[in-house]
DNA sequence: TTAAAACATGCAGTTTCGTGCAATGTCAAG
DNA sequence: CTTGACATTGCACGAAACTGCATGTTTTAA
């Protein structure tokens, strides 16, 4: 396998499994540690990946993000972005929220779906570039990061003029009483 | 076998395999592998092919996913990168194009820094989330997705409002007579 | 605190590379 | 048919890249 090759594979299972440990990498590749090290250390150096002791870790939150938590992504979440895709008619404008189920439901729409997606999250926005068929409105403001979304006053006044057919909200938490909540008010 | 078939051949091989190995395919012509180099060497100078130690790999991005692309990030890329984040003081408002290179600058920033980028990029936006001193400005509008910015009159409308101490641009081509250009109006 | 694992570094052996050069083949003008 | 310009190819040789190993150091976890 070629040297290039064999970085762009790291990169790959990186991006796939959200960690890559040393030794078990050198097991698969029949190579010495030492080669793998030094390809993590030249991958580091580059930006492209984080070096930890053991191992590397994604260099971008965003596909840290994407890889540790979609382990963890519940069926239920997969399903109701599944479900909440299919709710989506060719022509709909439809407001998506942040969060990681909301990840799963652009990721589950119809590749040949034609419609607008207006969203608060530049991780959607990211995810969505790569759909031919979506037109996308990014709303701007300032960003709460903790969320990795949009929010703020110039958030409010873009999305004010906005018409939806459709609006998928993510919450944080759900009560009988109380409602749906979330951690920030500003995000609120 | 004439020099151009052979080329043909190669490029088709690349094609089926996603690697060419110069010293198989030798072995394969019953060729020097100087003379599969030259071959290589020139496929490359034309574009048509990656050059690597060892062999080559396909040079279409639409074959490399992201990540592959980033890999290809230049030296020269990483090190404006790191020049352009060296540049910015801390308390500065910096606006920050979209691009390759744009994302090096802000993975170059220092960890301690605090400032305020402002950007059109949620590309940018994703990578700034996890930068804690970090106050980031999300422009919003319509996503041009061939470059993964925020565009159109809503961007625009944004952006005039922004006082920024500095401004990083990306740009697609340079010329002596006419200047920076891009590939879409919009964008430019 | 201690032992094991992971690490960086230097080094040597091997492979791959680029360049210059010579041999061979091709083609067209004389 | 001969000659010269040009392209193609293989070879030689020094440079560079790649890899595994030995060494001593740092990090981790018990």
């Amino acid at each position: 396998m070629l040297t290039t090759q064999r970085k762009l594979h790291i990169l790959k299972l990186l991006k796939r499994d959200g960690q890559i440990i040393a030794k078990d990498l050198s097991l698969e590749l029949e190579l010495s540690e030492d080669t793998i090290r030094r390809d993590l250390r030249e991958l580091a150096q580059e930006g492209l990946l984080q070096r930890v002791h053991g191992g590397a870790l994604p260099a971008s939150p965003a596909i840290a993000d994407f890889a540790a938590r979609e382990s963890i992504a519940t069926v239920a979440k997969i399903a109701i972005g599944r479900a909440a895709a299919d709710m989506i008619q060719p022509g709909n404008v439809v407001i998506v929220d942040g969060g990681t189920t909301a990840v799963q439901l652009v990721r589950h729409l119809a590749a040949n779906l034609e419609a607008t997606i207006v969203t608060h999250s530049p991780t959607i926005a990211v995810e969505l570039a790569r759909h031919p068929g979506i037109e996308v409105i990014l709303i701007g403001g300032k960003l709460f990061k903790h969320s990795v979304v949009a929010v703020g006053a110039a958030a409010i006044e873009a999305i004010a003029r906005i018409r939806a057919d459709l609006y998928f909200m993510g919450a944080t938490g759900i009560h009988s009483e109380l409602g749906l909540s979330t951690g920030d008010l500003e995000e609120a």
